[in-house]
DNA sequence: TTTTTAACAATAGTAATACTATAGTGTTTC
DNA sequence: GAAACACTATAGTATTACTATTGTTAAAAA
C-alpha cells in the first residue's frame, strides 16, 4: 500500500493557505515541525517564532504560507479530515453492506491508525493527538461564521455527510443522522482526551483501543435500529 | 420558587478563586459583567482590562479575585455545573422511577432553562451560551493534569457521576455509563453550537428546543436498554 | 477615639505575543 | 541580462497577561 500512497497527495482547500506548503521543501518543513511543536507545547504556547527558530528561518517565511496561527491549525485539521475521508473511501469501496461500511467508518472515527498508511513528512499519530486536543478551538471562535463562509470546515462537513449517507441507507427513517455522526466524531476525540486526563468521565481505558470503537459502534447501531 | 432561591447560593470550590466574588459587591459586579463581556467578545478577545473598564475599576482589583483569565473561566463553568446539579437534585427528589429521573437529567443537560430559576446577578441564559462556546477551552490545555489535581473540574465530574449512577440503576450491565453521560453532556453543547453556526453538521433546528432533548433521550435510552 | 486592616484606585512597568514592514540576497525564468 | 521570486534579516507596533508600588477610603479592632 505504501507505494500506492507515494503517488497520492492529500489536498487541502486552496483558501486555507496563502501558498501551498506541499509545493516546497520549506513548506513541508513548516508542516512537519508545526505538528511536532504544537503537540509538544500546546496551541497556546506554540508561536510562529518558535517554529521559525526550530526550522532555522524567520516568522516572515511562515507568514508567506499561512496568514495566521489560526489558519495553520485549520490547515492541519483539514488535512486530517481529508485523510480520514480518503481512508474511508478506500476501505469501503466494493463493500455492499452499508452496515459493514458504517462499522468501518466508526472504526476510523475512533482513531484506529494503521501505521502503513503514512505520508512522508506528516506524522499521523501525532497529528491525531493534536486534532483531539486542539480541533475544537478551530471553530469555537467568534469568527466561525466568517470562517465557515470561506469554506474552512468543508473537509469535516464532507466526511460527516458521507457517513450520514450510510446511516440513511441503513435506516431512512432515523431523524438525526447528521447529529449522530458529529456526536460520534466529537465524542471520539474527548473520550480519548478524558481517558488520558480526566478518567472519571469515561469508561474507556487508555491503551485498549477497541473499547472506544465498541462503545461508539454499540451507540450508533442501537440508535438507528428500526423496530 | 424564587423566594426559595433567594436563600440559596451556588458555591464554587474555594481554590478556584483567590477571594470569593460572592462575598462583595465588586465581586458580583465582576462576575456579572464578565459573563456579559465574554459572551459579547468571545474568550480570546476578552481581557481583564476591558472588564475593569466596564465596571469602572482597574485590572489589579480583578486580579485580587482571580489569579488569571483562565481561572475566571473555570469559576464560571464550575458555577454552571453546580447550578445544573442543584436543579437536577431539586427536580428529581421524591421521584422513584430512575427512568423518569434520567429523562429529567437529559432535559437539564439539553439546556432547558426555566426562567424563574434565576440568581440576582447571574444571567443563566447568557452563561449557558458561554459554556457552550468556551467550556472546552477550560480543559483542552497543557495544564489539564495540574488543574485536575487542584480540583478545578470537580463540579463537572460530580454531576456526571450523579447521572451515571441513575443509568447504572436502570441498567447495571451497561458497560459505558460514564462515557455515555460525558458524551451526552458534551454533545448537548456542540449540537447547539452547530445548530447556530454549522447547521449541516446537525439535524437540530435552532429554536426548536425539544429536538435536542429528543435526540439525546432517544440515544441514551436505546443505548442502555437491556434485551 | 485611635489604630489597624483591608479593599480598592491609580499608575507604571515587563516580557511576550501576533503580526507588519522593509531592505537585501541568492536563484530561477523569460 | 532583467525581472521575478523565495527566502533571510532586522526592526517595529500595538496589545496582551500579569506584577509591583503607592495612595486613598472606610470599616473593624483596640
Amino acid at each position: 500500500m505504501r507505494h500506492l500512497l507515494a503517488n497520492i497527495k492529500i489536498k487541502v482547500d486552496e483558501n486555507v493557505y496563502l501558498k501551498d506548503p506541499e509545493s516546497t521543501e520549506k513548506g513541508r518543513q513548516i508542516i512537519q515541525n508545526a505538528i511536532l511543536l504544537i503537540d509538544e507545547l500546546g496551541l497556546e504556547s506554540f508561536t510562529f517564532r518558535k517554529l521559525a527558530e526550530k526550522i532555522g528561518t524567520t516568522e516572515a517565511t511562515i507568514y508567506r504560507y499561512f496568514e495566521s496561527k489560526h489558519m495553520l491549525l485549520v490547515y492541519l485539521i483539514s488535512w486530517y479530515w481529508n485523510w480520514l475521508e480518503y481512508r474511508l473511501v478506500f476501505a469501503t469501496t466494493n463493500i455492499a453492506a452499508p452496515e459493514h461500511r458504517l462499522r468501518i467508518a466508526i472504526g476510523i472515527l475512533s482513531g484506529k491508525v494503521e501505521d502503513d498508511m503514512d505520508f512522508a513528512h506528516i506524522s499521523e499519530v501525532i497529528l491525531q493527538r493534536i486534532v483531539v486536543a486542539e480541533s475544537a478551538k478551530a471553530y469555537l471562535t467568534k469568527d466561525v461564521d466568517a470562517d465557515n463562509k470561506e469554506g474552512f470546515f468543508l473537509s469535516y462537513k464532507r466526511l460527516c455527510r458521507r457517513i450520514s449517507a450510510i446511516i440513511q441507507e441503513i435506516s431512512p427513517t432515523y431523524k438525526y443522522p447528521d447529529s449522530l455522526v458529529s456526536t460520534v466524531a466529537e465524542s471520539a476525540h474527548y473520550q480519548l482526551f478524558f481517558a488520558q486526563h480526566l478518567p472519571s468521565l469515561t469508561n474507556i481505558d487508555n491503551g485498549q483501543n477497541n473499547q472506544l470503537q465498541d462503545f461508539l459502534t454499540d451507540l450508533v447501531f442501537k440508535a438507528i435500529e428500526e423496530k
